[in-house]
DNA sequence: GTGGTCTAGACCACA
DNA sequence: GTGGTCTAGACCACG
């Protein structure tokens, strides 16, 4: 995994977690990698991690129990919330940077038809 | 104005003037005002105001003259350059991020018409 | 039994065994059962148990004999002497984080007035 | 400012300052200290601070300005309800060890009574 | 000068 | 073995 320096490290494997889970990457109720083992995986400090895990803990997403690890929470509405918040946190930023560009509503729909017609 | 703390300041007066620019209320070859009646006008340091210039002047939206101050660019061309050269890279970077999420080509489509109608 | 996240396991343990002995459920002198029973029974590890019973002793709530047991403690008259200093700290740790509220000793015995009559 | 061993430091800084603008020492919209001021000043890492200050704004008790510091939020229903917030919590956690010990609601509020009279 | 992030390394509480 | 807190010290972004 590599990072953009531009943006914290914690908040990009934050990221990366969540887009597992609603990839189903990781699943219900499963055991998140110890803190430890991802920090080395990922060869990042530990409080990195367990900052990232706190945060996660914080928004619902996880469980933390403390001596045993994470899990990743149960609840299915919840999944298939994160996945609609991520893409509509994209579709904003995109339509409001084509904004500022000049772009209207009828010239992004248009950009985007083409370009996946060229794909 | 007022500033959205979340968002580094300098980042939102760039946006500003761009949008001046793009709506015309800022015309090619124009002079833009002082560094410092520009501070005092929106209430905020002129160190603010310096970086807001210089990163206008890096992008070629403004040049400045020594002692005369800055001025927004002629260039028409190259304007239009940038432009088309920045709206492919949202393209692209947002179409990359939908589908890590597991949109595919229709989905993607059919989320940004979502959005817009109900905009 | 459940638990909360939030609290260790093992001080929730404590607390319910004193429960137990306060309302009459556990006798004086009568015998806890063995750590492995109940971690088996509460599925929890063997350590957590082993640190409860340890914990009871150290408070002088239970006796342990080698290879014979944990047994409530028979001295009643310490017990209730324990009882009483532990409501006196109660008390003191309460009133006088109330006063560094703000709160007068008309505003105290008021508010828990209101308390009980809300339960 | 002395610390309890068994609380994490973070944790008793924020119920300090909680406290504080609860009693008017901080008033609304006065500025805290920076951060490393207040971490040197309680002989504190500055990272611990940090994340004092951090949650406080998490929790809308604060608002942070990268480069400019913290401010008390104006919110003068917000402090009122920090103020019963942390009665309330002082209150269930008195009640809730006086009934372990075997005292029912009658016997908490004698005793109350009973100390606030010899004080 | 002010806050934000990160690292390396330590010690503790819990299961 | 697992998470939680803390320190010392560094570098960066912002005003």
């Amino acid at each position: 995994m590599d990072f953009d320096t531009r943006i914290p490290i914690y908040l990009q494997i934050i990221e990366k977690i969540k887009k597992d889970i609603t990839l189903g990457k990781l699943k219900k109720g499963e055991k998140l990698p110890s803190v430890r083992s991802m920090a080395s995986e990922l060869k990042v400090n530990v409080n990195t991690i367990q900052r990232v895990y706190q945060e996660l803990e914080r928004k619902g997403i996880t469980a933390t129990q403390r001596g045993k690890g994470s899990f990743v929470m149960e609840d299915e509405e919840m999944i298939s919330k994160i996945k609609d918040d991520m893409a509509k946190r994209l579709i904003e930023s995109f339509v409001e940077g084509m904004k500022e560009l000049g772009y209207g509503s009828e010239g992004i729909v248009k950009s985007i038809h083409e370009y996946m017609r060229e794909e």
